[in-house]
DNA sequence: TTTCGTGCAAAACCTTTGCAAAGTG
DNA sequence: CACTTTGCAAAGGTTTTGCACGAAA
């Protein structure tokens, strides 16, 4: 790893663990690993692949289970729903919105910087990708339920 | 259900099971079943509500999960993917591409007929839904893969 | 010291598979 | 009659839960 990336890295790290502490959330060994894991490498990663990353310092796939969505919560990752079940998660740099391109075959994960669709889909193509096609879906809440709140 | 409503509903489906019988599949009560609520209500539904829809006639919940994917590649159902490993199906009327709003409290489905995430959330907003925000993912595939074909 | 977080094991859950029987063309 | 498709039961894989111990504040 290049000196600046490593120094970027720490810089993140430390950032994060201060958000932690702001919001009265333990300092753990197996959080340290895991947001240390997602900085170094963007991903996003499955639970397994987190897992992966972390055991040889111990820590069990049933805590990535239960601190993943805790490290959600906190706005330090971004939680990624790839469809058919496929759940990944990224480090979250700041509010910076992005997309993502799945090889339907390989299933490798390439990051996009675009937000608008048919630009989006230019771009992949772009990219050398073939048979391009894209998912989206809204979330909000309903007006029924701002009622009955 | 106006007179309409049931002769259209009828048409699909008479559509349908030619479609079933041009590919060589089998024309099925469950399948038949299937089609037929899937006409009737938009849905999109869950595999389990698909089942409440058809068991009361002996159609088993695994012949659900059979039939879906047979049903979508006929093209005539399309599967969406709500994240969290929701997946529902929704009757594939043509090739009218929309998206949906999904209630993040009662996860209540809604259709959308526009396909660019800004004029999709301002017209999300107008709906009356408010925390509004998109999920979107592209698919296709990759250079490597079109190589190592 | 008090509370939170973890590891391990077991439970729960949803989806898929095996197989004999029934249905379709 | 040949081949699909189905129902039931059981297996499989992933995610969640219970609980006692260990770690952080």
């Amino acid at each position: 790893m290049p000196r600046s990336a490593r120094a970027s890295h720490k810089r993140e790290l430390t950032h994060a663990i201060a958000v932690l502490r702001a919001r009265q959330l333990r300092i753990t060994e197996p959080r340290r690993l895991i947001l240390g894991a997602l900085i170094a490498d963007h991903g996003p990663f499955s639970m397994e692949e987190i897992h992966r990353l972390v055991k040889k310092s111990g820590c069990d796939l049933v805590t990535v289970y239960r601190s993943m969505p805790v490290l959600e919560e906190a706005g330090l990752v971004r939680r990624c729903d790839f469809g058919k079940g496929v759940v990944r998660y990224e480090f979250n740099h700041g509010d910076h919105h992005h997309h993502h391109i799945i090889c339907r075959k390989c299933q490798k994960v390439e990051t996009v910087d675009l937000c608008v669709a048919d630009a989006l889909e230019r771009l992949v193509k772009q990219r050398g990708y073939t048979e391009v096609t894209h998912q989206m879906e809204l979330f909000g809440i309903c007006p029924d339920c701002q009622r009955n709140r």
